[in-house]
DNA sequence: CTGTCATTTCCATAATATTGGAAATATGGA
DNA sequence: TCCATATTTCCAATATTATGGAAATGACAG
């Protein structure tokens, strides 16, 4: 018996199991210096999200270009946007990074602390 | 007190603590269909790790391609090479996925079941 | 309606990644 | 030494991603 972590049995309550198309996009999704920051700043922000703008200003890159990245993001199921007035506030999925978490211990990390 | 999954205190026997270049290697690293694949495999074959030449074959595609991804995968340090007679073995760095999925639940998990 | 703010879509350009054949390198055996 | 095996490096073609300005869209106030 391994029992690593989790004091909870094998798996879980893990909303979702990804196959690895979609956990491809994920990574992806993550995997680009300003997307990974967007995504720290929606996680920090908790659900209460951020706004296109106050991103891009926090970011300092263009607004084209974040919406570009928001969008591989929404794409991939990562984040999730709202229309609030005017503005777009975007926030971080987190059953989608848990899910994507749940992946990578169970299929990258045989053996390994976690 | 949140306290999620560790019974051990908050950063534990964590190997190493990634800087974000570090992490987008990483992930860019396993954001790849055939590179992915690669990886579980490694994964699945534990420390022994595969030849080049018997991934080629198990992932079916040509040998200077895996090649190409075995690179991308050691230069993000998540696999590791050792010479076997005329053979490179490949094999997981367990540590490294480990250091990944650490970052990701700390910075990118908050308040998400991991 | 008209103007303004917030953000996206369009699009051309530039940068980076992926592919796979052919030639080069390393290893061990006859 | 010479040959066969295992794998990499080279390189050119192709494909995918990222950038950012300008124009289009959506929402709201006067």
């Amino acid at each position: 018996m391994i029992a690593p972590c989790s004091p909870v049995a094998a798996s879980p309550a893990e909303g979702r199991v990804l196959g690895s198309a979609e956990v491809i996009a994920a990574l992806a999704a993550l995997a680009q210096e300003h997307r990974l920051a967007a995504f720290r700043l929606l996680v920090e922000a908790g659900p209460d999200g951020v706004s296109a703008g106050d991103l891009a200003d926090r970011l300092s890159i263009p607004r084209s270009s974040l919406s570009f990245h928001l969008n591989q993001m929404m794409q991939a199921g990562l984040i999730v946007q709202r229309r609030e007035s005017r503005s777009l506030i975007y926030s971080a999925d987190f059953a989608a990074m848990a899910a994507l978490v749940g992946f990578l211990t169970e299929n990258c990390c045989r053996g390994a602390g976690c």
